[in-house]
DNA sequence: GTGCTGGCTCAAAAGCTGCTGAGGGTTTGG
DNA sequence: CCAAACCCTCAGCAGCTTTTGAGCCAGCAC
């Protein structure tokens, strides 16, 4: 699933040009020309990334984001701006703006931005997992460690999606048997040791280094 | 708590000039004059906050950034670059970078870019606890005092969380059975007394100064 | 100094937790 | 229908964690 960008930008050709060149990326653009359709849309379905332009008739950019965060809203915002001042630039970073970049800018410029901002945001829900030499891909459900293919069961591939997905933290035993099985277990089970059990024999079916730990009287973690 | 700065900079007037505002700004700093010091002290004592000049002999400030980024650290960096040419922009958001700011650069920009990121970082991460040289990361479950890691048992941990929750404040034997045994000790017991002890042995492992102090009669607190 | 109280130390006992191997019920696929 | 794969339970055990108790020490009142 690609990220979704709203482009709020006046000027036709410029924003043309831009959803051009994220849309080749693999982007999924919406555009407004005016700030306050910008905000109504950005409101009614939020997206992943949020390019506003500064200077536009009627609502600036800057008052759309500032508006935005005033609701709550967390969504990264890069302003485009023609000022180069640095009172402008504080005021912009103050107002909740997570970055600008200066008109006249090149795209490579901006199209790393994206990606810098949409790393940070969309590590939530990405498709390929990696931590280590491991690999899960949710699309195709395959998991590898240091390039073989390893062959998990519905359930073992559940827990270690949710292990990977939170990598370096702590999950505990409640939390696992909440996701992975979905309800609150009656008395006791070892349902979870047993798990752990069977992934740690394939993943580390040749002696490699242990990723999923024990935290005693906790739950489990993957950690180097 | 104020929060922390680690800035790498190898220019000593430079460093020196960035060290007094941040600090009247009310932030504490730490500095590092080379790369390689510099992802050492981050690695030890993780600040809030990285500012990391580009250009440095020996290791560079980009390498720096890319190889906290490859042990799972998600502080924020922010370059400081005399560089103005797109392509080192562009490697420098995608090695892992959050921002940069060209040389020469205003101070009040530094100082926006700098409450920018850490307003977004302190909002998602509120789980890691820091006192003095100490810091505990509740999603981890990780303890360090001055760059080594602690290895706690569930207890220790809990105890030591309830603590350093609430730094300098005196907490009473009482408040801490309620908190962390869950109920009212029938009779007496030194337990309390027997956690503290453990907890100190691994705290003060290298003679390090005790932060656990004893309040006769009442409790106790985490102070210098 | 003496006696008292609260805290500290140590080590052993008790209590749990998580790991393991085996096995039984259930579903899936040929 | 049968076999294989899968999901789950159980019981024993080893090792770690928690708790207990007894003795000791430090600070304080007298």
């Amino acid at each position: 699933m690609s990220a979704t960008i709203l482009l709020v930008e006046d000027e036709e050709r410029l924003a043309r040009f831009i959803e051009l060149e994220l849309t080749s990326e693999g982007y999924s653009i919406s555009v407004a020309h005016d700030g306050f359709t910008g905000l109504t849309m950005a409101r009614e379905s939020p997206p992943d990334l949020l390019i506003l332009d500064w200077m536009m008739p009627g609502m600036t950019g800057l008052e759309v984001c500032r508006r935005l965060r005033a609701t709550g809203s967390k969504v990264p915002v890069i302003l485009l701006t023609a000022k180069d001042e640095v009172s402008d630039r504080v005021a912009g970073l103050d107002a909740g703006a997570d970055d600008y970049v200066v008109k006249p800018f090149s795209i490579e410029e901006l199209l790393a931005r994206v990606r810098a901002h949409l790393r940070r945001n969309h590590e939530d829900n990405p498709d390929l997992l990696q931590f280590d030499d491991l690999t899960l891909n949710r699309s195709s459900r395959e998991v590898h460690r240091s390039g073989r293919s390893i062959e998990l069961t519905a359930k073992e591939f559940e827990l270690l999606d949710y292990l990977i997905s939170h990598p370096r933290q702590v999950i505990t035993r409640d939390q696992i048997l909440e996701k992975v099985w979905g309800y609150d277990f009656m008395g006791d089970s070892n349902i979870i040791e047993v798990y752990v059990r069977y992934l740690r024999l394939k993943l580390e079916e040749n002696q490699e280094k242990r990723l999923i730990q024990t935290v005693r009287g906790v739950g489990y973690v993957l950690r180097e």
